[in-house]
DNA sequence: TAGATTGTTAATCGATTAACAATC
DNA sequence: TAGATTGTTAATCGATTAACAATC
């Protein structure tokens, strides 16, 4: 076991799928796996899923292979605050709506705590129990609560406006969902989700699966 | 210009960021662009902009730069149909109903033509004009409409069984919003979204951004 | 102990960057 | 024409795969 250099981007990516199929195995009630019995379930291979493994020190016993148990809760201690992240969202239109209702950011961890918008007619609803706050409220509110990680569900011309104020205001990351490349004077983790992008991606695969048949 | 090989998946998935560039380069009026003004703006190397073009043949001028017309049609050409990609939403929850309202996907050419739910008290119900149908009707629609794309915003024990459904009714490709890996028999192309994986992505930048401070 | 499978080092592959000849 | 900037070839860097010694 030993410390190595710094986690690539590329790792780092794969390890919610790898939370995610430990989840599975030990929700099977499966004890032990191999790296090739891994990499078969997974599509990938042996040697890559212990190269990812060795970034941590490893994860197995030789001759044997790997305790499900240890590697779910390594990988939930690697990924995962103890206490969970406290998460706000900004913007309750549709998209912001369907992701305050969406059980698995809670169940992976995430939990809600505030939801803010301009309009006043959304102001003082609640969504799944939490409330709809006025967006004059955004610094206060930080201020009391520590934050985590605010969701920016907004129209393209609010985000960086609001992504400045929160990320002064000491939200640690943002999850921004506006069809932008989202840059700050205050550097701070920004995942973005671009879903026309990806939409776009499809439609080229598609495009290019069918001529080659 | 000459035909190159295969176009890599890193290339590809940068595409619709450049298409995103070049609509924001035309709307402000800029005709003319060098590959290393761009990648200043795109926060990327020159020489990478200059590979990736290189592509498609590349679409420059020695000497004199890039027009940014030639851009945005090339890249619109590549990356989309003439008539556009018509979508059917299967899923008409919290999300679903979030996508079929979201604008940003018809603005890009794709048609949502029919959205899809199991429950009696959705079906009839039209969002943004379009009707929720029982998904009974499901293989008898996809028949009689030309579908590129399905999108699957379902429950996770649902999305198997509906997606194969989807594939054998002739369905071009899919865009799944559930947390798995879907794999089918039938192999169409597939773009997963996977929001909870993103935002552990986020979770875990930000723990780390935090340590190294 | 013998067999199995890890963790790690070495080899390969692919993607990014640098350099430069071609040419507008 | 001279200057500028592309398209492309070569060099470098990083990620994946293969091989194998360590060891349970």
């Amino acid at each position: 076991m030993q410390a190595k250099k710094r986690l690539s981007e590329a790792v780092m990516r794969r390890l919610p799928r790898y939370l995610r199929y430990f989840t599975e195995l030990k929700e099977n009630g499966i004890t032990k796996i191999s790296s090739s019995e891994l990499g078969e379930k997974m599509g990938m291979t042996a040697s890559q899923i212990r190269q990812d493994f060795s970034y941590f020190g490893g994860f197995g016993q030789q001759g044997y292979g790997y305790s499900v148990e240890v590697l779910y809760d390594s990988m939930k201690r690697i990924l995962l605050k103890e206490q969970g992240f406290t998460v706000i969202i900004i913007g309750a239109g549709n998209l912001g709506t369907a992701l305050a209702k969406y059980n698995n950011f809670h169940k992976r961890g995430f939990d809600i705590i505030g939801i803010f918008d301009i309009n006043p007619k959304l102001i003082g609803k609640t969504i799944n129990g939490t409330e709809i706050m006025s967006i004059d409220r955004l610094e206060d509110f930080i201020a009391q609560h520590e934050t985590d990680i605010a969701i920016l569900s907004l129209p393209r011309s609010e985000t960086k406006a609001i992504a400045a104020r929160v990320a002064n205001a000491g939200v640690k990351g943002l999850f921004n969902f506006s069809p932008m490349d989202l840059k700050l004077p205050h550097e701070i983790p920004i995942e973005n989700v671009h879903l026309s992008d990806s939409l776009m991606v499809l439609g080229y695969k598609i495009k290019n699966f069918q001529e080659e048949k």
